[in-house]
DNA sequence: ACTATAATTGAAATTCAATCTCAATAAGGA
DNA sequence: TCCTTATTGAGATTGAATTTCAATTATAGT
């Protein structure tokens, strides 16, 4: 048998979508919200079963506890170092090409990660 | 009082050179090999610091344990999904300035990450 | 060199994200 | 409805990383 459609899984995917790039543990505290019956174990294997299976994208950026996206299509992001919120950004013409033919020497590329790091709106005014 | 100059960073140090884009873990096993007094506490301690004074960079790779690299040098990383190393990779031409460019509306960038994954040589033999 | 100050360390405890175990549950094909 | 087996819940467990705190030790000042 495949896999099932179950209401967890499908309680945890709104959560994904109703948060903004959230942490395991922001998907567990909403949908424990909604439904106290869903186990933590259950958010991260289902989570991670969405980042295997391509509904979901996993973000494990530097210093921070594991993020998803459930925006799969290529598309970078800027971490604040401050409040530690991640955006989306868009990238006109994504340098893969040019990157690609670079030193990569037998190396077979599978995808990539751009993540801009600094300080957003709100936090760089507070911090300066 | 400043910082001070220890014996346990020169080792800590040494051993981050010696190795290839090592874990913390992978650092204390040398450095606890040549010094065995060394505590694990303290080569998390000195590696962390390192990346915040910017000795070293710490690499927070999807799906693997951080890892430090002495060259803090701009440049890019491969890692390998299979035997988990990474390997520099030399990137012409960063394409900063054009990306910056882009939809990051009053984010102040501090710098950014690019990270390769795919099979290395040796693994993609193996694999296909 | 000697002393005072405080940065640093070692050892062990602790934190916490993430995974694992396993019996109980329930999806969905027959 | 019944069966098979994917999935789940609860709690235990792992393991990287941090914290605590007393002991140590680098270094500036004398």
């Amino acid at each position: 048998m495949q896999e099932r459609q179950t209401k967890q899984k499908q309680v945890i995917y709104d959560a994904l979508v109703y948060l903004d790039h959230p942490t395991a543990t922001e998907v567990y505290g909403r949908v424990h919200e909604l439904n106290p019956t869903v186990s933590r174990a259950t958010v991260f294997r289902v989570l991670n079963g969405f980042a295997t299976s391509g509904k979901a994208q996993e973000l494990r950026l530097a210093g921070e506890e594991t993020r998803y996206d459930y925006n799969v299509a290529p598309h970078a992001h800027a971490r604040c170092k401050a409040c530690k919120r991640v955006a989306d950004v868009e990238v006109n013409g994504l340098p893969m090409e040019g990157l690609r033919a670079t030193s990569l020497d037998g190396f077979a590329v599978e995808g990539y990660i751009i993540e801009f790091y600094g300080y957003c709106k709100q936090c760089g005014k507070i911090c300066s």
